[in-house]
DNA sequence: CATAATCTGGTGCTTAAGCAACAAAACAGA
DNA sequence: TCTGTTTTGTTGCTTAAGCACCAGATTATG
C-alpha cells in the first residue's frame, strides 16, 4: 500500500481500477467479482493493485466515499450549521445516493449493503461532529462525538426504512419522521 | 526506440497512444497534433512516446499498417495467386481504405495522404513480391522486384484516380481500367 | 524582423508496475 | 469428508515509464 502521490502512473493506474471495478459492479454481483477480474479490466498487473487497496473492501470503501464527495455531498462541503434543516439536507443526500447506487448495481447492491453502511454510517459521523463542533465550541468532545455517532445511526436508520418501506417522498418521509419522533420520544 | 514485447505495460501504453492518435485525427489535421497532445490523451509522459515511436510520423506509419492488415486485407493474408482477380482485390481494398481513412480523419486525410502514399505502396510492393515469387519461383529478383514495384504504383495511381474523378463503382472502374490500359498499351 | 513561446528529441536518474513464484485460504465437487 | 482448483496476499528482482532538464528547431506575435 502506498499512500497518494502525483506520479501519473499512480493517478492512471488508481483510475482504472476504480473505473474496472465499477464496470464490473454495473454486471457482477460484488462478492463474485475477483481481484484478477478487476485488474485484467484495467489492463494492469494483480500485484499492482496490492499497490494501491488492501483488498476488495478497501477498493469498495474509497470508490464509495470519492463518489459521495464528489456527487452527493459536494453541497455540504462547506459544512453546514447543525439544524433540522442541516440533518434533513443530509438524509436527502443518502436516499439520493442509495437510490443512483442501487439502480447502477444492481446485482451488487445487496452484497455491499453491510459494508456501504458502514462507511457511510462513519462519513456521517464525521459531518455531524464537525458540524456540531462548530457549533457548540465549548462543549466537551466527547459529548459530541457520542452525539455524532447516534445521529448518524438514526439518519442512517432513516434512509433504509424510507428505501424498504416508505412511499413518500424523501422530503415528506423526513418531516413526518422527525414529527413523529419528537412526538414520541418527548425530550 | 523499444521493440515490441509482451510486457503488459509496453502493450496497454502502445496502445493507449494509438488510441489518443485516432481520436485527435477524428478531430483535429494531422500537422497540428502535437505530441504532447497525444501522450496527454493516453495519460502517458512525453518521454514515453519516444520509447515507442520515433515520431509522429513513425506512429502514423505504424497506425496506417495495423489497421491496414487487420481491416482491409485480412483477406489477402494467405497471399494469392497473382492474376488480374488479385490486382482486382488489392485495388479494391486500398479504395476502402481510402474511403473509411478520409471519412473517419476528415481533418487530417488531406494532410497525411503524401504520407499514406509511401505507406501504402511499399506495402502492396510486399504484397506483389510475395504472390510473384510464389508464382515465378525461377525468375530473378530484380526482376520481381521491379515489377512489384511498378504493380504498386499503378494499382495505387488507379486508386487516387478513382477517389479524386470517378463516378463509377470501384469493381467497374477496375474493369473499365484494365481493358483501356491493356488496349492502348499492347504487350 | 526580432523575440518570445512552444514543440521536439534526447539524457540520467528515480520509481511504479510487471513478473514469477510462493504458501495459505477459500471454494467446489466427487 | 477428502482432494483438486481457484483465489488471495506477499515478496524479490527486473524493467518500463515518469520526471526534470536540456539545447535546438518551429511557430506565433508584436
Amino acid at each position: 500500500m502506498i499512500e497518494q502521490n502525483t506520479d501519473l502512473r499512480m493517478i492512471r493506474t488508481r483510475k482504472f481500477i476504480i473505473d474496472s471495478f465499477i464496470q464490473l459492479l454495473e454486471k457482477k454481483d460484488f462478492n463474485s467479482i475477483t481481484i484478477k477480474d478487476i485488474t485484467s479490466g484495467a489492463m494492469v498487473n494483480r500485484a499492482t493493485f496490492y499497490h494501491h487497496f488492501v483488498d476488495k473492501f478497501d477498493l469498495l470503501e474509497k470508490v464509495i466515499k470519492k463518489e459521495l464527495t464528489s456527487n452527493v455531498l459536494k453541497e455540504l462541503t462547506n459544512i453546514e450549521d447543525f439544524n433540522d434543516q442541516m440533518l434533513k439536507s443530509v438524509f436527502i443526500s443518502i436516499t439520493k445516493f442509495h437510490m443512483s447506487l442501487s439502480e447502477r448495481c444492481q446485482r451488487s447492491f445487496d452484497d455491499m449493503s453491510v459494508n456501504i453502511e458502514s462507511i457511510l454510517k462513519k462519513e456521517l459521523e464525521g459531518i455531524f461532529f464537525q458540524s456540531l463542533q462548530k457549533k457548540y465550541q465549548d462543549e466537551d468532545n466527547e459529548e459530541l462525538r457520542i452525539t455524532a455517532t447516534l445521529l448518524s445511526w438514526m439518519i442512517y436508520s432513516a434512509a433504509v426504512d424510507w428505501r424498504l418501506h416508505s412511499e413518500k417522498s424523501p422530503e415528506d418521509y423526513f418531516e413526518y419522521a422527525i414529527v413523529s419522533f419528537k412526538k414520541l420520544v418527548k425530550n
